[in-house]
RNA sequence: GGGUUCGUAGCUCAGCUGGUUAGAGCGUCGCUCUGAUAAGGCGAAGGUCGAUGGUUCGAGUCCAUCCGGACCCA
């Protein structure tokens, strides 16, 4: 007789393939339908608000595998407050302005040939460009699942926002902390603009280093009459021979000592620590050691100047020569030991990266610095002022567009005095990290060193795709900028947007903003970290009213960027840093390590997104600890994915064992439930704990592993593997088995509500499964059932037979659970665990006659345990969890365990053997249970 | 070159304030089931804890140096 349709086999249209990139579109459009996001701001209206702030991505091009890691974790980290009982809205942003898009927008215009220099029109195909790549970013964020105000985000080129960043500005201005002034700034004569730190980027490059004479002037030369009688020189080394008709001065290091040599009859000044390195310079003999360089003078080399020598703490002794050629005008350290001795600034190179007539050797004017260098060396020696040259191969800042070399050149800028906010932002910094703000902590360190060491800011560009600096310039071009002026800019801007300074005339502005006629508009716009930075007033303060936010979440390289920029604007203006918390993330890296490139797989989101879905993407997000480097490879996508599929597959078999289970008639009081369904329900609590905890400490790898764990150890090799027997044989009402799915049930509704914020879709799809109306993630996180909670011990089992476990009567417990209580638990999780391990040495010993074929299945074996720490009244139950016909304990001999083939006959209905007699019409043996299940005999 | 940081099995992660033969899941390989079936169960192999030196009775855990990677800067 076939018994098949009297047993209650898992049924589910849960499908065990995901077919995700097709799955996924449909709830998609579902969530979009119903407006889930507006449903889950309803929903927790009135609650606590939790608001992490987004930093703005640039709007130009597709979103790719980084914006995946940093947008998954926002997403992460938003749903799951949500479901935490937070309110949590997330206003995502664009950051508009830069370079990127008008360099793109003027390659553009290049290729259809209708280059322009009208600020209005590429300003217009700029925002074009923005909005197009808003667009795309925006459905390919949506695609990811990521929930937010889609319809309404925040862009950095609306023109509230440049108003309220302009009101900042005002600010700023008004404090006194913005000045024009002459500096070396890193310019692109490629871009023909002043590039901000961020867009700079380093590259290998070779140039001359060459070994330059400095001769001594008359006076100074005297001081070393001892040594000789030869001419006598200063050793200078520069890789800049362009910055040499700058030179004003030279830099010595007074912890190290110097030297004079004699080469080709000439007397030369140098460190004696780089006597080696220098070519030629082996074997020169020293003439004179341990001399005093301190304020010697030198004739410039071929200009008509003399200049004076200099202590610096920025000479090494390691290269070079250990006199260092300074150039106030073309150089940082530079212009800073220039300011402290009071030397000028000179910098005769024009935008174009060209030697100007300020040089001082007219045939040099005119020609790109990089080309004079081979001409001024020849120059050099032609007039034997060259000692030595090499090729000298380093990483050079590049522009980040153009690509060509940056050149240091002192330019009239705008800046903001960092010295007058730096102690206050140091300040700030500190106080959010004694709120352990920084996450990881370190973040602090990092933060700190780089506002420690920034310089005055240069906010000023010389492009048209930004926000316009509301500076005029009158007689003499003396700046003429206030508060005043900002302000009333800012209302118009507020209407008409910043295109009104582009196409308006000098005068229409000016009077429009009650100046005089005859002056002169600015034509800089704002540095875009101004623009972003300034986010936390147009989107915080105004728009959700909500200041500080809880929580900025970037990557580690915004230190220096966002973090920094936001930080410092927050506390010039209002005195209080933007952000309680800050979270960060590392970058994406290959499996070795490396930094991440095309050729290490597809990059863009939406080729991943179609090749895996969204769910399979974002999981791999989770399951990685982002905290450092974050690899991404093939390899480890294949394995993520296999975690999807266990997961998947464990809710697929809970969701099929309860297609007979009405939650709300048919479960079971815990008081009915077995010893296994208490353990598992246990087992539950401790990753609902776990799980939980990782959310709320932004770790989500460990709710990723608790949850994968919990899925294939304890539910499908254990639990759904031994409670087979019971599902399918028992009786459809038995309460056994009604027990064993209120558990089920309880762990499936728990493990989808848990995966929510990680793979909506998947856990979406499930709970439509589970028979539940309204969305999953209106729903909050399940709580840990305390009772059920080893608090103190938890994961602290003795794995030993047998031993009685002592509670610990010293311990004080925080948990409300009575005492009693938790020590019968923590008992009943010491004897569970113990039993768990003898099944697995029960498993282990049935292996090898498995193995000699004298099995199969486990259920063809009988058990024979020898040992005295267990009960005979425990065997029926170990037959069940070792799922074999039979257990025999006996309390005697040696510690030992014996599997044998099972005596008896095959039940056909359930296949376990046994000893009785019973037999069905065709002659097939049935155990006692299917007998009474099928109606064969009566109770 | 400087700052910050990371380096535990093929992959992703545990290893608390230093304490017995370093753990888990996945993958791999072998076996098995055929009533989760492009599934399920069992078992096995896999690590000089980046390297070296030191402190210690004892170090994956502390210190130093080095190697390699990442981010930021020069």
């Amino acid at each position: 007789m076939e018994y098949k349709n009297t047993i209650h086999l898992p049924k589910t249209d849960f499908p065990m393939r995901a077919e995700l990139p097709k799955r996924e579109p449909g709830f998609l459009a579902k969530w979009q339908q119903e407006d889930i996001y507006a449903k889950i701001l309803k929903a927790r209206e009135g609650s606590q608000k939790f608001i992490l702030h987004d930093g703005p991505p640039f709007a130009n091009g597709d979103a790719h595998i980084g914006h995946v890691l940093n947008m998954t974790l926002k997403d992460i980290v938003l749903k799951s407050k949500n479901m935490s009982g937070y309110y949590a809205p997330f206003i995502p942003g664009w950051d508009c302005h830069g370079l990127p898009i008008e360099h793109k927008v003027a390659k553009e215009l290049n290729e259809q040939k209708a280059r322009t220099s009208d600020p209005v029109i590429i300003r217009q195909k700029s925002e074009e460009m923005a909005r197009k790549y808003i667009g795309i970013q925006r459905e390919q964020f949506k695609r990811l699942g990521v929930f937010g105000e889609w319809d309404e985000p925040y862009l950095t080129l609306n023109p509230a926002y440049e108003a309220d960043e302009l009101r900042n500005f005002a600010t700023l201005v008004e404090k006194g902390l913005v000045y024009q002034g002459l500096r070396p700034v890193s310019w692109s004569y490629g871009c023909q603009t002043a590039l901000a730190e961020a867009e700079v980027e380093y590259q290998q490059k070779t140039d001359p280093a060459i070994y330059v004479k400095f001769p001594l002037t008359d006076e100074s030369a005297k001081k070393f009459a001892d040594s000789g009688n030869s001419p006598i020189s200063l050793l200078i080394w520069t890789t800049t021979p362009w910055t040499l008709p700058a030179n004003l001065a030279v830099a010595y290091s007074a912890t190290i000592p110097y030297v004079i040599v004699e080469f080709k009859g000439e007397r030369l000044i140098l460190a004696a620590t780089t006597l080696g390195t220098i070519p030629g310079f082996a074997d020169a003999k020293v003439v004179a050691d341990k001399i005093e360089v301190n304020a010697l003078e030198y004739k410039h080399p071929f200009l008509d100047r003399t200049g004076k020598v200099y202590p610096a703490d920025f000479v090494t002794a390691d290269t070079g020569t250990g006199l260092v050629h300074i150039a106030p005008g073309h150089g940082q350290d530079d212009y800073i030991l220039g300011k402290q001795v009071g030397l000028d600034i000179l910098s005769p190179v024009d935008d174009h990266g060209c030697l100007t007539a300020e040089c001082g050797v007219p045939e040099w004017v005119g020609l790109n610095v990089f080309k004079a260098n081979p001409i001024i060396i020849e120059y050099l020696e032609k007039n034997n002022i060259l000692i030595a040259k090499q090729d000298y191969t380093h990483d050079y800042p590049h522009c980040w567009r153009s690509k060509t070399p940056i050149v240091f050149r002192s330019v009239k800028q705008w800046f903001i005095k960092m010295d007058a906010i730096r102690q206050d932002v140091l300040d700030a910094i500190d106080d959010i990290a004694k709120h352990n703000g920084w996450i990881p902590d370190w973040g602090r360190n990092r933060i700190y060193g780089t506002v420690s060491n920034r310089p005055d800011w240069c906010i000023s560009r010389q492009r048209t795709w930004g926000v316009p600096i509301p500076v005029f310039y009158g007689e003499g071009e003396q700046p003429l900028i206030n508060k005043d002026i900002v302000l009333k800019f800012a209302d118009i801007v507020e209407k008409e947007g910043t295109n009104v300074w582009f196409n308006s005339t000098a005068d229409e502005l000016a009077a429009r903003l009650g100046l005089p006629k005859g002056l002169r508009k600015g034509k800089d716009t704002l540095d875009v970290w101004i623009d972003s930075g300034s986010s936390w007033a147009s989107v915080l303060k105004k728009r959700l009213e909500y200041f500080p936010a809880d929580l900025y979440l970037e990557g580690s390289d915004q230190h220096r960027g966002w973090f920094n920029s936001s930080l410092c604007l927050a506390v010039a203006v209002t005195g209080q840093a933007p952000y309680k918390n800050v979270l960060t993330h590392g970058f994406i890296v290959d499996e070795s390590g490396k930094k991440y490139s095309k050729s290490s797989g597809a990059t863009d989101l939406m080729t991943l997104v179609n090749d895996s879905g969204a769910d399979v993407l974002r999981l791999w997000v989770a399951g990685q600890d982002y905290r450092g480097d974050v690899p991404f490879s093939k390899n480890i996508f294949s394995r993520v994915s296999d975690v999807y599929r266990g997961v998947r597959n464990t809710l697929r078999i809970l969701l099929g064992n309860l297609h007979d289970f009405n939650p709300a008639t048919d479960s079971v009081p815990r008081e009915q439930w077995t010893e296994l369904d208490r353990y598992i329900y246990a087992r539950l609590q401790e990753v609902i704990k776990e799980a939980r905890d990782g959310y709320d400490t932004y770790e989500f790898h460990r709710v990723y592993h608790a949850i994968s764990r919990f899925c294939t150890v304890d539910l499908s090799a254990l639990y759904v593997d031994v409670l087979k027997d019971r599902l399918y044989c028992n009786a459809a009402n038995d309460s056994a088995r009604r027990a064993a799915q209120t558990v089920i049930r309880l762990c499936a509704e728990a493990i989808v509500k848990l995966i929510a914020p990680l793979t909506p879709y998947t856990a979406e799809e499930a709970w439509e499964f589970l028979g539940e109306k309204e969305s999953v993630h209106l729903q909050l996180l399940p709580e840990v059932d305390e009772e059920f909670l080893n608090l103190p011990w938890a994961g602290q089992f003795q794995l030993v037979h047998g031993v009685t476990p002592i509670f610990d009567k010293e311990f004080v417990s925080t948990s409300s659970v009575p005492q009693e209580k938790q020590r019968d638990h923590y008992n009943f999780m010491t004897r569970w665990t113990n039993l768990i391990a003898l099944r697995g040495q029960v498993t282990e010993a049935i292996e090898p006659v498995r193995q000699r074929k004298e099995i199969g299945k486990s259920l063809e074996a009988k058990v024979v345990l020898q040992s005295n720490d267990w009960k005979t009244e425990d065997a029926e139950l170990m037959a069940e969890l070792f799922i074999v016909s039979r257990v025999e304990i006996k309390a005697e001999g040696e510690p030992k365990i014996a599997v044998s083939r099972a005596e008896g006959t095959k039940c056909v209905r359930c296949w376990k053997y046994d000893e009785g007699t019973i037999t069905d019409a065709d002659g097939g043996h049935l155990c006692p249970r299917c007998a009474k299940a099928v109606g064969l005999i009566k109770v």
